[in-house]
DNA sequence: TAGTCAGTATCGATTTTATCGATACTGACA
DNA sequence: TGTCAGTATCGATAAAATCGATACTGACTA
């Protein structure tokens, strides 16, 4: 590779003004340092790109042709040199979370986030946790938070907050008056539950472990709303993590049900890709979340 | 713009190769001069593009984002390396010729070229008068070979040879036995021509000044071969270069008429974009179509 | 636990490249 | 025949790239 990205620069503004001074005067740079580069271009590739005439300077066939090309050339550079800061720019941030995590948490923390940083661009996700993992891994996203463990080579999990499950029915389902449920009532119910690669779902069978055969899904949805519709409308019972359900318990459109001896409780976690320096934005992030809990 | 296209080679080979040593190894460079490059490239944006733990090194996730960037970047740069070259290449020609030249005349010509060029990388095309003037003007060919003047700022025409438009028939043709046409034929003939942007059309044309308005022109052809077709076949008379016809006459398939008092030569001319340094090349080109006339 | 190895970063020296200011050359024009 | 605006060239200097030598690091091993 025998040219550089200043000859490009120089090459097309020479062309555009037709003369050299004009070039060397818009790029802040002496006229004789124009020319020098100007003709080490052409010496190096042994390709004359201007017709030179006493004191007149003339962009002529190649000069015309190798033009549009380094035009373009120069602009992908550009756009390099802007990724370049744009990475550097203080505050950007991409975080991945879960449905719950993202839809419930996350969203009340990036206005805190944005007044420290207030022209950060910071990008914000929501999917289920196999999919924020493959992000981080990915590098799509610079901070994932996710709803239970997942052992990986190069992943780094930090604890952030205890969460619990709750089952739950509508105020008007026979259950309601009852309040605490035994391995029977779990049997009999119709259970309406998240899609098995979700973290709540994960932990409810990890807590329902040897009823699991004998419980009746009646629905799988991959959304909360969803859940707690079809709940709110009788369809069956629930189960959600805590944060999902507290206005509704308040207003008393769903009820809490009680299990005996069942350990509903999780750990919610970052999950950042696992290298020595993280982005002051992330750490930042990952504090302001601690301090949020 | 503060990157260097080696700068760019260097992290992308210490990218691939999670490793700064084989890295400068692969670009035959010190390991120091590599380390050194890629730090200034980090430092110069503030961005940190490895995590390095005593004596490892590797990608981390702005790197990962950003090699891609630059892989797509790096390769833009070998094309226009590649372009460079081209252009730099020595014999690389590209002429445009008008159909009557180019088809006749200019192939034959192209074998003698490339005895002294055999690398060269040579395009030749075809097209009528006013296209390749255009072409020329565009810097999309060389150099232009048409069959009459015509008049530009940017163009320089360079005379090359005489040519003679003929008028001819068919063998079976009644003109065929008379041999000289008078006014009185030239008005009763059905005649068959090229369209009217064509070189033989515009010789044509001007020599039957003052006839023209009562010429029956039966049909217009684009190209010499569909024209020869139709007269040969008796549709009418034609009159084109006698470059084209020489085969037919001697063949007996064709046979000319003579006009009196009619001026049917021609220049035929080369067309160049007016510069000062034309490419060894185009010189050559030149030269030897005229040795060749 | 000390020694080796393969890797990285740092240092000072040297070479190459970029840039400058001054000056010489060129053609157009009054 | 000057003057002017432009280009190329020259020598000097500043900046950058590269080198070889060396120091540091962590993994592995005897």
């Amino acid at each position: 590779m025998n040219f550089s990205i200043r000859q490009l620069e120089i090459f097309l503004s020479v062309a555009k003004h037709q003369s050299v001074s004009k070039a060397a005067d818009q790029l802040c740079l002496s006229q004789s340092a124009a020319s020098a580069s100007l003709q080490n271009l052409e010496k190096s590739y042994g390709v004359s790109l201007f017709d030179r005439q006493g004191n007149k300077i003339k962009l002529n066939a190649i000069g015309h042709t190798l033009r549009k090309e380094a035009e373009t050339l120069f602009a992908h550079c550009q756009q390099f040199d802007d990724a370049l800061k744009r990475h550097a720019d203080i505050g950007h941030l991409r975080v991945g979370a879960s449905f719950t995590i993202g839809n419930h948490l996350v969203v009340r923390y990036l206005a805190d986030y944005l007044e420290n940083y207030p022209d950060a661009d910071v990008q914000f996700e929501t999917a289920n946790t196999p999919d924020i993992v493959a992000k981080v891994l990915n590098y799509e996203v610079d901070v994932g938070m996710i709803e239970r463990e997942v052992q990986h080579r190069e992943l780094e999990l930090i604890p952030w907050k205890e969460d619990e499950l709750v089952v739950f029915c509508s105020a008007s389902h026979p259950l309601a008056q009852k309040g605490v449920l035994k391995d029977k009532d779990i049997k009999e119910a119709r259970w309406i539950l998240r899609e098995p690669d979700s973290g709540a779902r994960f932990t409810f069978d990890r807590a329902l472990a040897g009823l699991l055969p004998d419980i009746e899904i009646y629905r799988e949805f991959k959304h909360n709303e969803a859940i707690k519709s079809a709940v709110e409308s009788g369809l069956g019972i629930g189960c959600l993590s805590k944060v999902v359900l507290q206005n509704d318990f308040r207003n008393g459109d769903l009820v809490p049900l009680t299990l005996a001896n069942r350990d509903m409780t999780r750990t919610f976690y970052f999950a950042l890709p696992k290298q020595r320096h993280k982005k002051a934005a992330v750490e930042f992030w990952v504090e302001l979340c601690r301090k949020m809990r």
